[in-house]
DNA sequence: CTGAAAGCGCTTACAG
DNA sequence: CTGAAAGCGCTTACAG
């Protein structure tokens, strides 16, 4: 009973005595002429053999391989592992699958996996751009994609429009409501922990955080900002600094970085939100679990997975399909780490 | 300077004036006695034209993609995403991609994606099989895969042994030495909230645990016993009803559900780890950065993912590789949520 | 030292 | 209603 090699279309044609065209025609459901009979019999050969038509084949001749590749930084992250969560579930209800590629933020590697996916043949690519990509890496990838005529869909990090879809929450919207929340409850030395600010998605939150201090007549100061590279390590770095600045909250860009806060806090006796309180950005898993739940604004990553992979779909159905952004609102999700110091 | 279609083997032989067999021998490096000038000026014009290899036809002819499928239940586990980025990072460095799938511990799809993957003519397939996957359900992967001759290697929830490669922690060792520690530290009412023990990881867990209180002479009480699934609520839920029958300390089968006793503890006034000590399994990143860090067994799951890719680069250069089992050493990490209890 | 030919497993005009 | 033929982009005996 062991079958070493799978059935071919030819075998199916020599079992049913008909061309292995016929074959074909019958298991696309191209050819609506052909007889019922003979229709019937090739479709019960194909079973019995337990017939599946090799991809790489179809592939090579259709120019289609029902394949996306996914570029992220760190899969290990939350963040992309609902992406790619979201990504997958959409690829698989439209029979595609994903060809996964980690970077670990090392932007050659980006143009690396771009050609390998390439070479594979893949429909489209999903890209998170590795932190430190310069803009003309990113314009390096959509070229390449462009002279293959596939669409890339840039995700989160994104450095320029036009040409390609881009998917991500309104970063500086996210910002803008955050430190809202904060100057709501009392707050006006209001401290700030940001991403790298040469990431785009840093530098938007960054203005939406100084929009909603100027909106409120808060003068904006320097001494309040550190800059972070996204790491918990970075959040308890510099969050220090910032209490000794004598701010009253902070705003870290990322729920990691917040739980860096967390960690000073800890560590400097200052209780949470007592005596500090934080917003962080992204709600990870975590930020709902822990002792003092993490206020923060969530980023609907799964969706945005999904929303990547649909958005492909349309695209290769037709290239016609407008490219423009798909912007995701932020939205602030309420816990408890934020202290109402109105009085 | 769009180029529509990429530069095949047929352009490079045309503009070198010679044949493709020629090309694709110089290009892959073959045939050693072709004239130095020849070679020199396939390698050039290949360089001109950006000519990299369509591997749809290398695949089809050569039966080998350099391709590994993973099927994980849930790539958005921080445990499944470590795992993931470990046989990424070591299938990047030998030139393998991997295709993700993810299952939703839905069973019938471990046999659909391997399909599928069979379909894309995948090398090796490194598998997760879902949480209530019955046997029968992973002898047919085994079964599928042996037709087509080609590895499956196990990971985790390991079902069975011999004609396939399985890679795990070693469970009841991990069950054992998390008892273990809790015994030395005083404590003899040690509550269990175990996996799914339709699950082995969880039943072998379940078999350290039982075995660590036997060697110390402590008696096995049920009422100590609760079964979970898993995830943070039923830690949280299950632990209520272990608080209520007085244990001092409570092993939590997973870190999640370790949590969950945290939130619980939290909710009852009970102080961590004065009032009720905690021990998880899995070391999450979360963990250690948690208020009180948690005291837990780690699973290396980036090296098992890495050894995973390993093993199948092993098995496809050579057939003969022994087929046995990987069994890593459970290793407890000390944090803060254990009290020592003795006098 | 090099090339013509067969073939991997399919799809798709085209012809009958 | 059905099939012969060409072809997707490669590799690999085999022959010279």
């Amino acid at each position: 009973m062991i079958y070493l090699a799978r059935a071919t279309i030819r075998d199916i044609a020599v079992k049913a005595g008909v061309s292995i065209t016929t074959v074909s025609l019958v298991l696309n459901g191209k050819e609506l002429r052909i007889a019922s009979a003979t229709k019937k019999k090739i479709i019960r050969i194909a079973n019995e053999l337990n017939y599946r038509p090799n991809q790489l084949a179809v592939g090579l001749i259709t120019k289609k391989t029902n394949t996306i590749g996914l570029i992220v930084p760190d899969i290990s992250n939350t963040f992309f592992g609902e992406l790619a969560k979201g990504a997958e579930k959409e690829a698989s209800s439209c029979a595609y699958n994903i060809i996964l590629c980690n970077t670990n933020d090392n932007p050659d590697k980006d143009v690396e996996y771009l050609n390998i996916l390439l070479d594979r043949g893949v429909d489209a690519v999903i890209m998170v751009p590795s932190a430190n990509s310069a803009d003309s890496m990113a314009k390096k990838c959509l070229t390449l994609m462009e002279q293959c005529q596939k669409p890339l869909v840039l995700v989160d990090r994104i450095k320029m429009g036009e040409k390609h879809t881009s998917i991500s929450v309104d970063h500086e919207q996210g910002g803008y409501i955050a430190t809202k929340y904060l100057i709501e409850n009392g707050h006006t030395r209001i401290g700030c922990i940001t991403g790298p600010l040469g990431m785009l998605n840093s530098r938007l939150r960054f203005l939406g955080y100084k929009k909603a201090l100027k909106d409120s007549d808060i003068r904006f100061q320097a001494k309040y900002v550190e800059e972070g590279n996204y790491h918990v390590e970075d959040g308890e770095r510099l969050a220090e600094g910032l209490f000794e600045n004598k701010v009253t909250a902070i705003f870290a860009f990322n729920d990691l970085m917040a739980y860096g806060v967390y960690k000073a806090a800890a560590k400097l006796g200052c209780r949470m939100p007592e005596d500090i309180s934080v917003v962080g950005f992204d709600d990870l898993f975590y930020s709902s679990i822990m002792e003092v739940p993490l206020t923060t604004i969530h980023q609907p990553s799964y969706e945005i997975g999904e929303a990547a992979v649909r958005r492909i779909a349309e695209l290769v159905k037709d290239e016609n399909t407008k490219k423009e952004a798909i912007i995701f609102k932020p939205k602030l999700i309420v816990r408890n780490s934020v202290q109402n110091i109105n009085r």
